[in-house]
DNA sequence: CTGAAAGCGCTTACAG
DNA sequence: CTGAAAGCGCTTACAG
């Protein structure tokens, strides 16, 4: 075709808005160049930017990506998978669903497959998330900074990541010598739980620590609650510090410390990993820590007396 | 095919796990029973929420459906439509983007779309939304119930749904006879925005009012923040009501009444209306709002002294 | 009711 | 380099 036939037919099919039918397209080529997410909770802050920053990563890759947003149960995932899999997607982005080992295994072992939001030491999958080993000891070599030894841990539980934060804080303790002061209470990712453990703390017969490093912030945010009720001041007589860096956290009457956990760098590794894996299906299984960031705020920051 | 054949084939295909291909079939019949939705802000509790329910919703009527989550401006959106027409997405979804009514009046033009979150009474494509108007008129009856007289309101600006739920404070206002003690001050849709506002209202020459509507959860929580700090205890002496009900106002250390905007049935009827149109495309044009539910907590209720 | 054939809109390998 | 032909995996209309 010459080339001025070429360009007139382009401006044509601008004029008519031709799109290429990508259903022709794949059935053709045998091959499709966009991926699947599944999305386990998008009503969770960090579950929504880190889909929203795979979303663009992954089109700016060159995979336009189809999100499943129903995934709240691994049978939901699986169906969502089900799904993906019948759009002939090249591979999936797993973002904290399905919760399961097995049912994460078994989606790894049929499609390429990556999962942000957990380590997965043992499943057969490329993997990425944050390093919350590192994460919890920044938070107490920031507080020991400050001057601070009774620093209180409220942990998260059996939820994901919380015996890694659990592991960072009791190395840190012990690295500066603090192993008297380690001192743990659980709880869960949620206000009302952090209210829990904050009645514990102020209503209980032990002194009121200096510091508290709360599994991340809206746990922090019931404990300063708590605090605020029995006219404890944050930070002056307690110092407070989160996990996640939501919203919230950085508002000017909140202020709360905590530690960021960079939903853009999960994403950008995560459609890395997998957009890696689909060109060289051979490159062994990776496991990506990612360093989270302390980010210091008022909450954190007042001098013992 | 003999039934017992087509039992031992089905078998069989299972066994293999076999799909069969969405490209081939959409090629074949020419059409696809699947929509896309187009979501401008995932990180925003309430988007997410829509978006996660309309998904559900439109699986369950026959449409699964492929959600776009990189939509932030217009530009974006326009794109994610090109994507979504190159998928031969039977109509498309639109939650709160895009921003400019020619941007959305271009897509409702080319697909069958449908608009959550705003009114839309100029542009002709079919829309869901709550009633703000409502929304604030059940608020200002709450206080009123409650022995309030002068209610200040916390304005939204410009944002969109802001101007109807001024009317709606306004209009009850004045059927409570209580022309003499509207006032408002504008703000935004943020914590710090709020807080700006409650430093107006508590560090202004005015007396403290008995109560504030404010125009949604985040900025009443900057509004309540700012009071806490002023030793004004909130409801005791001043009663303070916001409008979303995001997942922290019912916390038990916050309990802020609030205006629930109902996520799940802004996606039914959204869904609805797409589907509706897809099976008879010359229904005339729908403009839905839907009734919000005013959940009262402890914030709002204290009675005068 | 059943089964073979045509065709959807592209890409790809191949003949010219 | 250019262009015609085959074929991707389905659905649909049609002949038997």
């Amino acid at each position: 075709m010459r080339s001025e036939t070429r360009a007139r037919v382009e401006k044509v099919a601008r004029e008519l808005n031709y799109r290429p039918n990508l259903a022709a397209r794949s059935l053709a080529s045998a091959r499709t160049s966009y991926l699947g997410a599944i999305v386990g909770d998008v009503t969770n802050p960090l579950q929504a930017q880190i889909a929203r920053f795979a979303a663009i990563e992954a089109e700016a890759q060159g995979y336009p990506t189809i999100v499943s947003l129903d995934a709240d149960t691994d049978e939901k995932a699986e169906h969502a998978l089900e799904s993906l899999l019948a759009h002939r997607v090249a591979g999936v982005i797993l973002i904290e669903s399905p919760y399961e080992k097995p049912a994460i295994a078994k989606i790894a072992q049929r499609i390429p497959s990556v999962y942000i939001g957990r380590l997965l030491k043992i499943v057969d999958i490329d993997s990425v998330t944050t390093d919350h080993v590192a994460g919890a000891t920044s938070v107490v070599d920031h507080l020991v900074a400050q001057g601070c030894r009774r620093i209180l841990h409220v942990g998260g539980g059996a939820s994901p990541g919380a015996e890694r934060m659990r592991q960072g804080y009791r190395a840190a303790m012990e690295r500066h010598g603090l192993n008297d002061e380690i001192s743990i209470i659980e709880a869960a990712y949620t206000v009302d739980s952090g209210a829990q453990a904050g009645r514990e703390i102020f209503d209980g017969v032990r002194p009121v620590p200096e510091a508290i490093f709360v599994c991340n912030d809206l746990a922090a945010i019931g404990v300063i609650n708590v605090a605020a009720r029995r006219g404890i001041p944050v930070p002056d007589r307690v110092r407070v510090v989160g996990y996640d860096d939501v919203m919230l956290a950085g508002t000017e009457t909140l202020s709360l410390s905590t530690v960021n956990q960079p939903a853009h760098e999960l994403a950008r590794k995560g459609v890395s990993a997998i957009v890696h894996r689909l060109k060289h299906p051979e490159t062994p299984v990776s496991k990506q820590l990612v360093a989270p960031e302390l980010i210091v705020r008022r909450s954190s920051t007042s001098p013992l007396s």
